[in-house]
DNA sequence: ACTGAAACGCATTCAGC
DNA sequence: GCTGAATGCGTTTCAGT
C-alpha cells in the first residue's frame, strides 16, 4: 500500500531521482535501510517504473517537438501499430486515443527535414490512414510528475 | 560541447538516473572523478534539466489521461495564459501550438468527473475561448528519452 | 516494518599531470 | 580533462525487535 511515508518518498524522488537514501531518511524521519527497503518494494510492485534524466532537446540537436495524430485502420483491440510507431526513434510517446481510431504521438526531431521523413515513414505503414500534425512553437511546461497529496 | 563520453553518460542517465558514477565510470572506461565532473558541468550548463522518478499514474490514482487543446486570445508572445495552466495540479505539460491560437495541454486526472472539473476551471480564464478534449484509452509509450546517437 | 551496527562501496576533494 | 589516493559518507545486509 501507499502510506503517507511512501508519498513522501514518491514525492522527493519524483523531484530528484539521485537524492540518496540517507538523504530521504533524514526527511522523513526513519533510518536509511527502512528507506531502501521501501523504495524496492516500490519497485517491485511497478509503483516506481524507473528514473529518467531529463536532457535538453536542444542539447541533443532536436529543436523540433510534434504532435501527430495518426489514424489508422486495424482490429479493435490491437496494439501492433502502436509499438511499430513506438519503436520509431524521435517517437517518444504513443497514445492510442478514444472515438477516433487515432494514435497521437509525442515526436522530436532535429528540423522539419526530419518531420517530413519520419511522417512519410509513418505513412507508409499499412494500416495507417493519414496523419495531422501540430508543431509546437514553445513548450511552456514539460514533466512526467504527478501530483500525489501527503496527508 | 556535449563528446562521445558525455553521450554516453546521457544515454546512461536517461535509461537510469540513479546508476552510480562508478558505475557509468566503469562503463566507459574514465576514473568516477571525471565522471562527477562530466556531470557537474552538463547540469550547470543546462544539458541535463533534472532526473525524474517515473510513477505508475494508476498507483497515483490517476487513471485518466486528457490531451486538450485549448484557444486562447491573447498577444502574440504572451506567455501568461500558459503558465497559469501550467500551474494547474495534474497539467503535465503545456505546448504552444502554431496556427492555431491554442495550447496543447496533458492532462492525468483521477476520473472523468475531475476531468470536468479541471475544464471547468479551465474555461474559467479569462483568455480561454474552448477547449477541445481528447481521451486517451491506452498508453502505448510514454518516455521523456530523446534518441542520442553515439559515434 | 523498523532500527542500529558493521562491512563494503561510492562520492568527493585535491594534488599532480 | 583526467588520474589516483584519501577521507567521509552512503549503501546494503543482517540480526534483533
Amino acid at each position: 500500500m501507499i502510506d503517507n511515508a511512501n508519498k513522501k518518498i514518491l514525492n522527493i524522488l519524483q523531484k530528484n531521482a539521485r537524492t540518496t537514501n540517507a538523504d530521504i531518511a533524514r526527511q522523513i524521519g526513519k533510518a536509511p535501510s527502512a528507506i531502501l527497503e521501501r523504495i524496492r518494494k516500490l519497485e517491485a510492485n511497478g509503483v516506481i517504473q524507473g528514473y529518467e534524466a531529463r536532457v535538453a532537446p536542444l542539447a541533443a540537436g532536436l529543436g523540433l517537438t510534434s504532435f501527430t495524430l495518426v489514424s489508422v485502420e486495424e482490429e479493435v483491440g490491437s496494439t501492433s501499430t502502436g509499438e511499430l510507431l513506438a519503436s520509431i526513434p524521435g517517437v517518444l510517446e504513443v497514445h492510442y486515443c478514444a472515438g477516433q481510431d487515432s494514435y497521437l504521438v509525442k515526436i522530436r526531431v532535429q528540423d522539419t527535414e526530419r518531420l517530413a521523413e519520419m511522417l512519410a515513414k509513418i505513412g507508409r505503414i499499412p494500416t495507417v490512414k493519414n496523419t495531422k500534425s501540430t508543431i509546437v512553437l514553445r513548450t511552456v511546461k514539460e514533466s512526467s510528475n504527478l501530483p500525489i497529496d501527503e496527508e
